[in-house]
DNA sequence: CCAACCGGACCGCTCGATCGGTTGGCTATC
DNA sequence: GATAGCCAACCGATCGAGCGGTCCGGTTGG
């Protein structure tokens, strides 16, 4: 078992678990997530987090090396968790349709169902230094799609010059369904959103 | 003649000339542009932009009384400027499809012409305090795009469920432009990129 | 008894912002 | 044409605040 399949089972734990009986290092990612997406990497800073959790500062660094530390463990979950997963896809059987649709599938569930808000994780962050690996995922994650969708096109499937376009469009539709996952409390809304986003780009 | 309007020519005449022979305040509003885009507002800081400019830090504040005052001069070429446009076109003859393509058409050349980098002003800053006009122009902003759509589908001319997405989308494909425009020398890769995005959206 | 966790005190550093002083070009006056 | 006065722009020094991170003694559950 790999360290992602380890990460998405524990995530799977916590999503079955309501936040206030998570320990001290989950609730820290937890509000990590927050504040990063609410203020950004450099505007979130430890005391903010670590006063949100309810712990003094300090304490913080007996469960992460440094702050950095924290936004390598949520880029797994932002980048390094889909790149896999985009890459196993794109190399199974199955028309490119059938393929990104089942990327897409896979992709607005699990930032639908991840207990965290992920959206400050932005593009920006990765040139941070030691981001290296969350980096080289993201450009990996983008060549999967890229293959899906020129595979598409080759086969006549999809719209030529979609190839630049499809991987933005995504992450803004991955995005949206953060926000409407974190602050929307209906669940069908949620449900049609996914649906609808997978359809808006295989149309 | 708005505030905005002469703004916009302020804008033109910047592009028609080399970066550097503009005046102190606009090349402050240039690096601080690039900076933030690559680092976050949080993460550039002033002694960064201002020695990007070739100026010590407090010679800053003989032309703006703050940072914050940087980005919300910023704010108002990426939100409000577009904003009174797509308010403009919502309110103007002819079909959805039509308007939305006019404002598409307009909004995909302001980004690529604009002579500085506005990736870096996400949606996120608009939290900060002190930026609640961008914030309301933001708003009338996804009011105006959201107007067309919905009369759209009530024309038929749309397919449902599109309402809440087109904003999103709309703004992925101007940060693609954005950053194809800053760092790619093709002119008519620009140009195709512009089109393909109209027709993606309006498919 | 020990390992894990916690937090008060504190470190060096960088942040945005202020201040007083200097410069150089403009205009008004003779 | 020289001179005096003015003002916007710039800079060195410096401020208080907040930053990420360290140290170490206290607490607690197995």
């Amino acid at each position: 078992m790999t360290r992602n399949d380890e990460l998405v089972d524990h995530l799977a734990r916590l999503r079955a678990t309501p936040p206030d009986t998570w320990g001290t290092r989950d609730r820290i990612l937890y509000e990590a997530a927050r504040l990063i997406a609410a203020k950004g990497y450099h505007g979130a800073s430890t005391r903010d987090i670590t006063s949100a959790v309810g712990i003094r500062q300090p304490s913080m660094f007996n469960h992460f090396a440094s702050k950095q530390d924290i936004l390598v463990e949520l880029m797994r979950y932002e980048v390094s968790i889909p790149s896999a997963r985009a890459r196993e896809i794109a190399a199974q059987e199955g028309s490119p349709a059938e393929r990104l649709c089942r990327y897409m599938d896979w992709d607005f569930d699990w930032y639908a169902r991840m207990p965290i808000d992920l959206r400050g994780m932005n593009e920006e962050l990765l040139h941070e230094p030691g981001l290296e690996q969350a980096r080289a995922d993201l450009h990996d994650w983008k060549r999967a799609i890229t293959r899906i969708v020129r595979e598409g096109i080759d086969a006549g499937e999809f719209h030529a010059g979609m190839t630049a376009l499809v991987p933005n469009v995504l992450t803004a539709l991955s995005w949206e369904i953060v926000r409407v996952a974190t602050h929307g409390s209906n669940r069908r809304a949620l449900n049609k959103l996914c649906a609808g986003s997978v359809e808006f780009v295989l149309r």
